[in-house]
DNA sequence: CTGTTAGCGCATTCAA
DNA sequence: TTGAATGCGCTAACAG
């Protein structure tokens, strides 16, 4: 062993001898039990004693007893996306608020699905939040039927899977789209990354319908993923088929860095010759050369709703669909300009 | 509730009852326990009627009675930085191949000693990795003394914490000098961090020992964090000192990227009039404008190592320092250049 | 090779 | 207002 090994932790027998009562009555007392009405100088004394002894409640024990685990399961794809690491950011915080843990698990290997069951059959968490692309939406569907009351889907609508939590997606898209029209642009650029993701159908069919709206010419690219090399992709793509637009707007954020790269490859000047508009705003857009003209969707925020949601399963409430409601915001920078 | 409820999970007792043995022989037999010998006949019954029943050990009742939770702890600063991204991906991989759960706290807002408190005190994991710099040393000293068999340091190392994983920083500066002067460089300019992270002591230390060997003049300057802003007050302030050298190595990525804005709102072209080299690597340097040159280092290593130190503290194993042993290496990329 | 017994620490009946 | 008894599901020590 490492030397003298730790101390045993207090637990609520000992509580309850320092305070010469029965454990029952300290384990009511200090969770605040209806049933505890422990007159207040008992009271007072157990929490004395727990305090001195520094006793905290073994979660282990706790959870067997009330089947409540007070922890949360977060299964995101990995942590490469600024959008997951936001999203993650989001549902920590508010998970600490109310006084639960976040038991992460990523599935950049492994079976997703695999993971997904140890985590809530295991009874390790109350309720799993999935923000992951990746797992297939019948994966999904068949998940929900095992555990209908502890499934929220974040940054992702299913069919068939009632509780979930997006943003106003398609609206980004046309804030970006009308920025650039009012900038002048006739013909807008669109890099999307594929419809399996239903943020990408969101974001695209904003893009299209406020395109039309504008009066102005959508050209729309799909690619195969959503990160730097995918807007690379895009932008080439863009570049090589026919006129290119003037503008073009990036369905993620390292899309239109990886778009900007591109662009100037070709020797193509933004915004000089081509503006640029990402969808999601992040840290670095203020370092990127030429800095990153965004529209922000708040991403913590949606992991925050996420855990609300889970949480009001968990009390029993309904599973329902919720967009969170914040508008779009534009953060005009240095990467759009007049035609 | 939720509709009819769900269903309720197997528990030992079931599959006992099935395979018509005693719950105990189940639990031998599953774990593959040394004392549960059983004949490869009834193994198999318990086996099948495990599958069959879906069962999955309750963790809250394993981890009460073995006191393992089976679950590690990690705590971050937040999700930022690509360095903490990739510890948290390397942890959680590893964590999952030696079938440990992962539980993640953050202290952007909280008390950082508090959520270290809440995780171990409340026996949801056992052990702890912490790869914070926010954290101070005191606190962490403080920590060990009541939780000596269950704290790794991550990318940090404490004098009083026996339990660390770190990398060859100063080896990765000097890698980096070394490229430059190879170059030609005869003044180098170093950008570092705070000198309370024990990494930037390391970096600063490599930079400046290797310069003195390769027998170019070093320039230190040291800013107040390490991110993009960081980076770009850094590169100012070079260039604000007098004559400003030919290169410099920035000690984080993101100070590279800084530096890199930084470098093109005062028109200094990169790499023609100036080099820059980043420590640490990350797959937006492809797309940077120049792509970025970088000195690799394994963080997701450093994360799968301190896995394994804790897990063998957990087994009663000594604390001990551990150096991931693989050597930085240089990427050159096109933001480097010679004289 | 397999069954019995006991108890981890807590929340929750039911009594008093 | 407080105490006593019970068991959540599992593992471990001991019997057989």
């Amino acid at each position: 062993m490492g030397g003298a090994g730790r101390q045993r932790r207090a637990t609520l027998a000992d509580v309850a001898g320092r305070a010469g009562v029965h454990p029952s009555l300290v384990s009511r007392v200090l969770r605040n039990d209806p049933s505890g009405f422990a007159s207040s100088e008992t009271r007072e004394r157990i929490r004395t004693a727990a305090k001195e002894l520094g006793y905290r409640a073994n979660e282990a024990a706790r959870g067997l007893r009330s089947s409540r685990t007070m922890a949360l399961g977060l299964l995101l794809p990995g942590f490469s996306s600024p959008v997951y690491s936001a999203i993650a950011h989001g549902v920590e915080e508010r998970a600490d608020q109310r006084d639960y843990g976040l038991v992460i698990g990523t599935h950049a290997a492994g079976d997703p699905h695999e993971v997904i069951t140890e985590m809530v059959m295991r009874g390790r968490v109350d309720a799993l939040l999935v923000a992951s692309g990746r797992i297939e939406d019948q994966a999904l569907r068949q998940l929900v039927r095992r555990i209908p009351e502890s499934l929220v889907l974040v940054n992702r609508q299913v069919r068939g899977v009632a509780a979930s939590v997006v943003l106003r997606d398609s609206d980004a898209a046309a804030v970006a789209v009308r920025h650039l029209a009012e900038l002048g642009h006739r013909r807008i650029g669109g890099v999307f990354g594929p419809r399996t993701l239903d943020t990408m159908v969101r974001r695209r069919h904003g893009f299209v319908e406020e395109c039309t709206k504008a009066g102005v010419e959508p050209v729309v690219t799909e690619v195969d993923g959503r990160d730097h090399g995918a807007g690379f992709q895009g932008a080439l793509r863009l570049l090589d088929a026919g006129e290119p637009p003037s503008a073009v707007v990036a369905a993620t954020f390292p899309m239109a860095v990886g778009m900007l790269s591109a662009f100037h490859e070709r020797g193509l000047a933004v915004p000089d010759r081509m503006s640029v508009v990402s969808i999601h705003d992040d840290g670095l857009a203020d370092y990127l050369v030429p800095r990153l003209t965004t529209v922000m969707l708040p991403a913590a925020k949606l992991g925050a709703e996420a855990v609300d949601l889970a949480l009001s399963l968990v009390d029993g409430g309904a599973p329902r669909r919720v967009v969170v409601p914040d508008a779009p915001r534009l953060i005009p920078r240095s990467s759009t300009a007049r035609v």
